[in-house]
Formats: C-alpha cells, structure tokens, sequence
DNA sequence: TTGCCTAAACGAAAT
DNA sequence: GTTTAGGCAA
C-alpha cells in the first residue's frame, strides 16, 4: 500500500489549524497569581452570526430527528447520557446539540470541548457542525483524548518540570526504552520482557498509578515486585529525563496536573462549560478522571470575576457499551454502566431506532448480542425492511475464503455498488496476507487501513529521531538513534563513553556530543561525532532565525527545510540511495515522503511549528487515513471498523480461536468482549453482510484446522444464506463432504453434522505432521511465491490455462505495464479479471 | 565496528 | 511466515 500520510494530515491538521480566536493566553498559568479569567480573550469576532429568528434556527436543527434524538439534542442540564445503539444517529445527534448551543447562544465555541476516540471522528465532527453553523463553530475544541491532554500538557508543562516540546513517545520507543532498563537491571532473569513490562506499565498508569503509590502496595518480600518496581521508576525517570511523555502518560499526567494544581484546574473547569465524550465506554480509568477534573465545579476563589461561576461543566457522553472493545486497552465499561450513579441526577436517552442497516442485519446483531449476560437489553430496529438475506460461505483455505470474496466484490460492482462501498473487516492484521495476494491477482483495488503504519517504518522513525533531537536535545533516545544511524562507527563503546562523560561532567549527553573531542576518542570517531553535533545545532540555529522571522509561514516551512537539511547533510538518504538492499530504495522514496508530509504540514498550519508537526505524527491513528474516495475496497481490522459504515461488509475468519481469538479464553470477559466485537462487524453493513470462514488456515507457518465460530450459531439460521455451509466443504476435486463443527455439536441440524476429520478433535485443531492427508486434499490453491510472467504478451482471443481455474479465453486486455489486466472467460470459473505478469496462467497455443 | 550468516523466538486488537 | 538475537570473520 502506498503512503497516505499526506492526505492524513492534512485532514488531521485543518482540525488544529484555525487557531482559536478564544484561545487561552499562551500560558496563563506561569504566574499563578495573575490567573486570567478566561472570558476576558474572547474577542467578539467568535460569536455566532445572531440569527434573526433563533427559533427558527432551532427548529431547522431538529428537522428530521425522532422524539428521542430530539431530546438527545434539545436536554439542558448537568449530565446527560445518550445511549445510542448502532446506527442510531449519534454523530448527527452530538454534532446538532453543538451546533443548537452555538445557534442559540448558549455557549460560545471555545466553551465547548468535544472528545472523540480517532482523528478522523473529530474531523468529521468539525465538518458537520461547520456544516449545520458555518463559521460560528471556530475555536471550540473537537479532539481525542490525547490531543486534548497534549495541547494542555504543552501549555502546562514547566509546572511539573517538563517542557513544552516534550517528546511523545509511541509503544515502540517505550519498549525500546524498556529494553535497555530491563537489560540493565537485569530483570529479564525475573522474566520480564518489554512487552510484558509496558503492558503492565500501562496498566497501572490507566489506573491512574504512579511509581509511589504503586511501591505502596507490593509485596516488599516478593523479589519480582521489586524488580519491577525498580524497572517502572528507572523508566519513569527516564521518561522525566528525556523531557518525554509515553501515550498513558498524556492522559495521566493532566489528571495529576489538575489535581496538583487546583488553580491550573480551575481555568479550564471555567473554561468548558460544555462537554461531550463520544463512545465512553471505551474510556478507561484515566480518561474517567480527566473527564470528571474538567466537569468539577472550579474552586471557589479562583475567579476573580464578580461573576464567579460556581457549576461545573455540562456533561454529555454518548456510547453503547454493546460495542465496548477496548477492554485490553483498559477501557471500563463501568464508566458508562454506572453513569447514572457517578452523575446523579443524570438524564438517560436511548435510541434504538436504527437508519444504518437492513432489518435482516439487525436481527443478526440483536440475537448474537443477546447473548451477552450483564447487559441492558436493547434491541435495534429499523423502517427499511428486512433487505437481503446474509450471505454465508465456507472456503477450504483462507485462500479459497479470499477467492470467494474477490467474486463477491466483483459481482458486486458489476450490480452498481462502488468499491469504496466495500469493507472487508477480519480479527487479526496476518489475515491480510491471503485476501492481499487474491486480490492482486484479481486486480481488484484495496486499501488496507491501519497495520503496519507508515510512522512505524524504521526509516521513519529515524528521521523522525532526527527532527525530536533538534526539537528536544533532552531526548536520549532520539539522539542514541541517530547516532550510528547511518553508520558512522559510533558503536555502543563509544555511546557510553559519551553517557558517562556526560555524567562525570554534569552535563546533558547533548552537551557531551559537542565536547567530544575531550573524551579521547579515536580521530575518526571524534570528528563523526563533532560533524552529528554540529548538523544538529545547524538545524536549531535555522529553526530559530524562522521562529525570529516575522513572515507568518516561515517556522512552518522551516520544518521541511531543516528535514531535509538532516537528511541530506548526515548522509542518510545517501547511504540508502547507495545501498546494495533494494528495499533501501524504496526507504529514501518514504524518508521523500515524510518531508512532502511536512511540506503539506505547513500549508495547513502556517503557525505551526516542528513541536506541532511532531505532535501531529505522533497521534495519528489507524482509522484516520481514510479516504472514501480512492475507490477501493476498504480491508481493516474490526476495532478499526468501529464507527465506520459501508454498503457491503465482509466478515472473515469467523471461525474458533480467531474470532474469539485463542487469546481471549483466558481473560475474563474475554468471550463476551469478542462477542462485542463480532457485533460491531455486523453493525457495520447497510444492505449487504457476507460471513465467511475457512475450513483450514495456514497461519504461523503450519495449516491448522479451523472450526466455526461458536458467534455464527448464534444467528438465527433463517437469516444466512449458505453459499456453502460448514456441513458441505468438500476438498477440491473430491466428493467427500468434510463435516467442521463447533466444540460442541448443536442438536439442532443447522448445518449437516458429520464426522471430524480423523484424529482431530475439538481441543486438537493442528494436524499432526504425519497426517498428510488434509495438505494434500486441501493443497493451497495459490502458491505463495509471486510470480513474475514478465513480458508475457495477451491478445483478445488467446487461450491460456490457469492453475486454478482451468482454460479459458481472453476476452480483452486492459492497463499498462505492470498493471495489464486480462478479461478472461473460463470454461468452468466463469470471467475473471487477472493480473497478467502475477497470475498463473500460461498461454495455450 | 560492520556485515553476513544461522538459529531461535514469536506470533491480538491500538491511542 | 517473519523478525530478531547471536556468533564469527573481515
């Protein structure tokens, strides 16, 4: 998949771009007695163009909504809860509320913060009230949890001894980080690696734990406790040393800022008046607490206006907690289940009206959720109609499942729907790999959203390392990066005898690269490290005379100038344009790419500099490179699919210990949370849902044999439409019917029962090497090694064989190049449309 | 110190 | 299956 950072930021950005015109000073607080009240920076200009007939305006705002989205968008008062199934309307319903505040004057926008879970849900929220307002929405703060938290912690960083170009560090440098302490601590020996230590970190960070109160409560006679405790403050302060902040820390950090700083606290409770939190039942313990700070009533004594405010912000939260599905990320769903008893007083909407998708769809998702014990019952239902019958089908591979699919979306199209109307969903990303290379062959376009994300390349990050060196010298990490990267022969030796210098001399390990030469080092690595040095205070020296320079865009550009400066003068883009490796090409086109991403970056925010653009990369999540528009069939991951929608939706690999996930079994809740999951997939679908699985899966290297997830017989069986059903796979050529079933055989006869494969039994799903006998019968039909037919020349009217579907004729070659696509009828596959130098095919004569 | 090789480990979801 | 750790020669 090619890059689509560009496009991600520059929709991520426009949210950031208008700067507030009701802004709070750029940091109020550095004196704490001489606190602001905040209205005094309103300028007029932000207020809603006064409508003539602000009841009118109401009135236009309601159009359309049933009774209780209108009272979603019309209740006044301290709390407010809106339940909103799926598909019930809730971004229409939050975003009409906002605008009625703005249109009735009842809040200004920089009163109103809303929080949305992605980047790409903020951006559409902007949009759509922008839509229903006009210009009357600037100012008001529509972001995630953690822009929101950042652009506070920025502000207040220096109470707490940070600065305000803080690094933010992804789960990638906190492992990398965890490595080095663990390894020094020698703590693996207790068994801790840096996965599991981040998990627990992060843990103990979402609830709101930090290295004191956690010492409080360990065993001091368990000698791992110790351990990790020792390995969490030796992190901790690691991250305070690099002026660093990891994902659990923004979050955190702000809810123990306002508790630390009543006075902090109190400009923003003054501030937001109006609070809306979309899907809060992923919110975890953290969250809970920024959310609860920012609605307290502000401290009396704090204001020092006459007309101090005494209430605490409006509270309004939307979610489901059907689709709570972020339990391994901390969320709690207790937050929304309780609500009522955190809030008392609390208003509670539910909307059960669905306007997403098919009658036939809902009853699907109704009947699995039901299943769920511990929850309120709610059922979805809709005036469209019943609609299509699901379409169920059971592959003999992943890629036999794969296969189906590309036919589906192909007659699809043909019937009018528009790829991008398309989503192929699946549990685990290593499922691509199948649907990817049929696909291809099929020449049908995907994008894959999520994955492997461009900011996690290496060469990324490297650059990135580079710029996070110039924009916070404090940052160990980035500077031990970029320090033999490209080779310099600055080796570990040489880094710690720079570390310890630094040490012995009282100064930062910054300070100990341009001093180098007082270390007695060898010549050559001397003047390695001198010329880093010097690159890198070139790079500030050129980003502060843009910050002095009055032109208004001239910091913002600066970013792309000194990254390109980095990348050039260290002789990184060389050293991979001059590499043997040929996937080094392709890593100098995406280090070009990041700085076209900072070229775009500027345009979009003329104010923003290097710490803006480094917040930005930071925080962009998987879901947000959306784009609708490129035409293709949409392939993500079911958590990424949450919130999206799409005319037709495939469902894949609904088999056991996929979707539940063998991962799940032994979490608590782990089923019911898969359950969930399963249920936001279905929900997804307006008019179409396909359910597919496979008989086998190759997966880790070995071909296991799957059975049916337990969720599909929970489907009322009148609602699927079996293209082949468990009962009736046969293997390729043969005539033997291979009964699958779930672990336990449903009495009912919902598809024909018959024997498990030999020697296979429910809790023993992997064959044995001896078996042969599946391999042979279930032989991938698509080997995995791509071909290249090369030069391979097709006319209409040419026979050729394909090594699936037999011979057939070519009806028309379409494309260029690489990309020639054969039209080709089958005699028994049907037409077909092939990648000619990928596919196996060979040219009869 | 780098580069190349083999051996072994490791496989979920993501802001 | 892919990525990473470690060993060894240049």
């Amino acid at each position: 998949m090619r890059i689509t950072a560009t496009a991600v930021l520059g929709r991520a950005m426009s949210e950031a771009a208008p700067r507030l015109a009701g802004d709070m000073a750029s940091s109020p607080s550095s004196n704490a007695d001489a606190v602001q009240p905040v209205i005094v920076g309103w300028p007029t200009a932000t207020v809603p163009e006064s409508s003539s007939d602000e009841r009118a305006g109401g009135s236009r705002l309601l159009e359309g909504l049933n009774p209780q989205q209108r009272i979603a968008v019309e209740y006044r008062g301290q709390a407010l809860l809106i339940v909103a199934g799926a598909g019930s309307g809730k971004t229409s319903v939050l975003t009409r509320r906002v605008a009625l505040l703005l249109e009735q004057r009842e809040a200004w926008p920089s009163q109103i913060l809303a929080i949305t879970f992605t980047n790409k849900a903020a951006a559409e929220m902007r949009e759509r009230v922008q839509a229903l307002v006009g210009q009357a929405a600037q100012g008001m703060w529509i972001s995630t949890f953690h822009s929101a938290c950042v652009r506070i912690l920025r502000r207040e960083a220096e109470h707490f001894g940070f600065t305000k170009n803080f690094t933010i560090y992804d789960s990638g440098d906190q492992r990398a980080l965890l490595k080095r302490i663990i390894k020094e601590l020698e703590a693996d020996a207790y068994g801790f690696t840096p996965s599991n230590t981040s998990a627990k970190i992060s843990k103990l960070k979402n609830e709101l734990s930090d290295v004191e109160s956690y010492s409080r409560t360990i065993n001091t006679n368990d000698p791992q406790e110790l351990v990790f405790l020792q390995v969490f403050r030796k992190y901790t302060r690691a991250l305070a040393d690099a002026n660093a902040f990891d994902f659990d820390d923004l979050i955190s950090q702000t809810v123990f800022l306002f508790r630390a700083f009543p006075h902090v606290a109190a400009q923003y409770q003054q501030r937001f008046r109006h609070i809306l939190v979309d899907e809060y039942q992923d919110t975890n313990h953290a969250q809970y607490s920024l959310i609860r700070e920012l609605t307290r009533a502000p401290e009396a004594g704090t204001d020092q206006l006459a007309t101090t405010r005494t209430e605490g912000a409006s509270l309004t939260v939307v979610g489901d907690s059907d689709q709570s599905i972020y339990a391994f990320r901390g969320a709690d769903i207790r937050n929304i289940t309780e609500f009522e008893r955190d809030f008392p007083g609390a208003k509670v909407v539910l909307l059960e009206q669905n306007y997403r998708s098919t009658q036939n769809i809902l009853s699907a998702a109704n009947a699995v959720i039901s299943n769920n014990f511990d929850r309120k019952d709610k059922k979805l239902w809709t005036a469209v109609g019943d609609g299509e019958k699901i379409v169920g089908f059971t592959g003999y591979s992943g890629h036999d499942e794969a296969q189906f699919i590309a036919d589906e979306i192909e007659k699809l199209r043909n019937a009018g729907t528009a790829y991008s109307d398309i989503a192929v969903f699946y549990r685990t990303n290593a499922q691509t790999r199948a649907l990817e290379e049929i696909f291809i062959r099929a020449a049908l376009p995907y994008r894959i959203m999520g994955g492997t994300k461009f900011y996690e390349r290496a060469e990324i990050k490297d650059a990135l390392a580079y710029l996070v060196s110039v924009a916070n010298p404090a940052d160990i990490m980035a500077l031990r990066r970029i320090l033999n990267t490209p080779k310099r022969g600055i080796g570990p030796a040489t880094e710690t005898a720079l570390a310890s210098f630094a040490e012995n001399n009282g100064v930062t390990f910054r300070e100990a690269m341009r001093r180098a030469d007082a270390l007695g080092l060898g010549p050559k690595v001397t003047s390695a490290i001198l010329q880093l040095s010097a690159l890198l205070d070139e790079a500030q020296a050129a980003l502060d005379d843009a910050a002095a320079a009055d032109r208004p865009t001239a910091s913002a550009t600066a970013v792309g100038d000194v990254l390109s400066l980095l990348m050039t003068k260290s002789g990184y883009l060389d050293s991979l344009r001059n590499s043997r490796d040929p996937q080094d090409e392709a890593r100098a086109e995406n280090v070009d790419e990041l700085i076209a991403v900072t070229k775009e970056f500027a345009k979009n925010n003329p104010d923003g500099g290097i710490v803006d653009f480094l917040t930005e990369v930071s925080l962009v999540a998987a879901a947000d490179d959306l784009d609708d528009a490129t035409g293709s069939v949409s392939l993500m991951t079911l958590h990424t699919a949450k919130g999206l929608e799409y005319d037709a939706v495939f469902l894949t690999g609904i088999e056991e210990d996929l979707l539940p996930h063998r991962m799940s079994a032994n979490e608590p809740g782990g089923p019911a949370e898969e359950r969930r999951l399963f249920y936001v997939g279905i929900t997804r679908a307006r008019k179409r849902l396909y359910l597919s699985l496979a008989m086998t899966r190759a997966q880790y290297g070995e071909t296991a044999v799957a059975m049916p997830s337990r969720y599909l017989q929970e489907i009322p069986a009148e609602l699927i439409e079996w293209r082949q059903s468990p009962g009736n796979v046969n293997g390729r050529g043969g005539t033997q019917s291979r009964a699958l079933n779930a672990r336990r055989a449903p009495s009912s006869d919902r598809w024909s029962v018959r024997s498990l494969p030999e020697g296979a039994s429910a809790g023993d799903t992997r064959f044995s090497g001896g078996s042969s006998k599946p391999e042979t019968a279930w032989a991938n039909r698509i080997t995995a090694k791509v071909r290249d037919n090369g030069d391979l020349e097709l006319v209409p009217g040419d026979r050729i064989s394909h090594a699936d579907f037999g011979p057939g004729r070519v009806n028309a070659v379409t494309g260029e190049g690489a990309k020639r696509i054969a039209h080709v009828q089958f005699e028994s596959a049907g037409a077909k449309k092939l990648l000619i130098k990928i596919a196996p095919i060979e040219k009869l004569d």
